[in-house]
DNA sequence: ATATCTCCAAACAACCCTGTATGTATCTAC
DNA sequence: GTAGATACATACAGGGTTGTTTGGAGATAT
């Protein structure tokens, strides 16, 4: 208890950390879901043995919760600062658009495991509503800074991040060359107004590097 | 294979059918999630043992394929019923909205825990795709019916799909009082046109009497 | 150089799940 | 009333996971 010295250097053995644990935990969640982290598992993948995790854990829980604290963190305040920064409407709503697609911070797929998660263990579901509806209320004060009044900003900011998350929860698939197509309508739907050609062309570069 | 005799009246023992396995199954998938699925504990819970299970089954993913098609014979009906018959705009939109929360056909639960069930199964995310697709195809052939265009159709259909199965994706948990009290907004967003009031009435009549 | 603290390996106990093999009771057909 | 199909129950083999315990190798501090 006496040892609360920080420590600034790596230590001379390149030995694992809770890290990389929680990292193999996140890949684990993404690709097989919950169920599928299982220590013996991340173990293996990890070429260390079970003893490895219980010296850094406490159990596999104690493991799923610094999961679900690092999936906060990281995907947290990045639409916050996209939105945030917006100097126009239609500059706020592209680059949401942009965020889910390759902005490298945030993780779509993540995202979406944890929402799956969420559906089988009702204190990860709390955690994540909190998260939706405070994105929520960041889109919806974005329309508002662009001139929407309360109700409409709320509405709106609703279905474009239902429908985008609903676009990513279903998979569905088709390409970007394919939604890039769309992307006037698409504006047009979740603001009621017309996308300005330029802005367009600029998204449809910046989504075309990717 | 001479006994396709077909059984016209139920057994004297009213001995369990695939029928209850899968009804199990499903209730198990809503849940609990697919992994939750197991044998032992249908078997347990429908007061039999594994043997029973099989004797109707060759194994767990034979359970699963049948659990699978009751989905989609349950589900994928309903959503085209409903559109076809619309006699205008607002009756078709409303009435989608209605699908997911009272339709007793449909289960929203369901659509939503065999999406999960997708995620970890590329053979079922195959099947959901193209219920999906067929259901957006639906939508969109509404859109076109009353007076849009075909690409502002789809792009309505995707958008107002989209954001169905995301809103339930999310689990948002804000109450039917709530999401009625911006019905006009809504209805606004994802149609481009003001909501006959006489529509809204009923409709919120119908989604009161819950 | 010795003690201590880190970090991990190895082995063990307990549990749960699948699939199969075999026994058995009831109903049906002839 | 006897043979066969139906619908299970029971028991067994094999594998996989968690968590605990104990032991040990290497770095660190004194």
């Amino acid at each position: 208890m006496n040892s609360l010295r920080v420590r600034t250097v790596e230590p001379a053995t390149p030995s694992l950390g809770k890290a990389d644990w929680i990292g193999a935990a996140l890949h684990c969640l993404v690709s097989e879901g919950v169920e599928a982290i299982q220590i013996t598992r991340l173990a293996k993948a990890l070429s260390v043995t079970r003893g490895s995790f219980y010296w850094h854990f406490a159990d596999r829980q104690n493991l799923l919760d610094c999961v679900l604290d690092e999936w906060r963190a990281a995907n947290l305040p990045v639409i916050e600062q996209e939105l945030a920064t917006a100097s126009s409407l239609s500059e706020g709503v592209l680059s949401f658009f942009g965020v889910w697609e390759i902005n490298p911070q945030f993780s779509a797929q993540l995202d979406h495991a944890v929402r799956d998660w969420a559906r089988l263990d009702k204190s990860v579901l709390e955690v994540v509503r909190r998260e939706d509806a405070q994105r929520i209320e960041t889109i919806a004060a974005m329309f508002q800074r662009f001139g929407f009044a309360e109700d409409e900003a709320e509405v709106r900011a609703r279905v474009l991040y239902f429908a985008q998350v609903g676009y990513h929860a279903m998979d569905f698939g088709d390409s970007n060359k394919e939604r890039l197509a769309r992307l006037d309508h698409y504006y047009l739907s979740f603001t009621g107004q017309r996308l300005d050609p330029q802005a367009a062309r600029r998204f449809r570069k910046q989504m075309g590097d990717l």
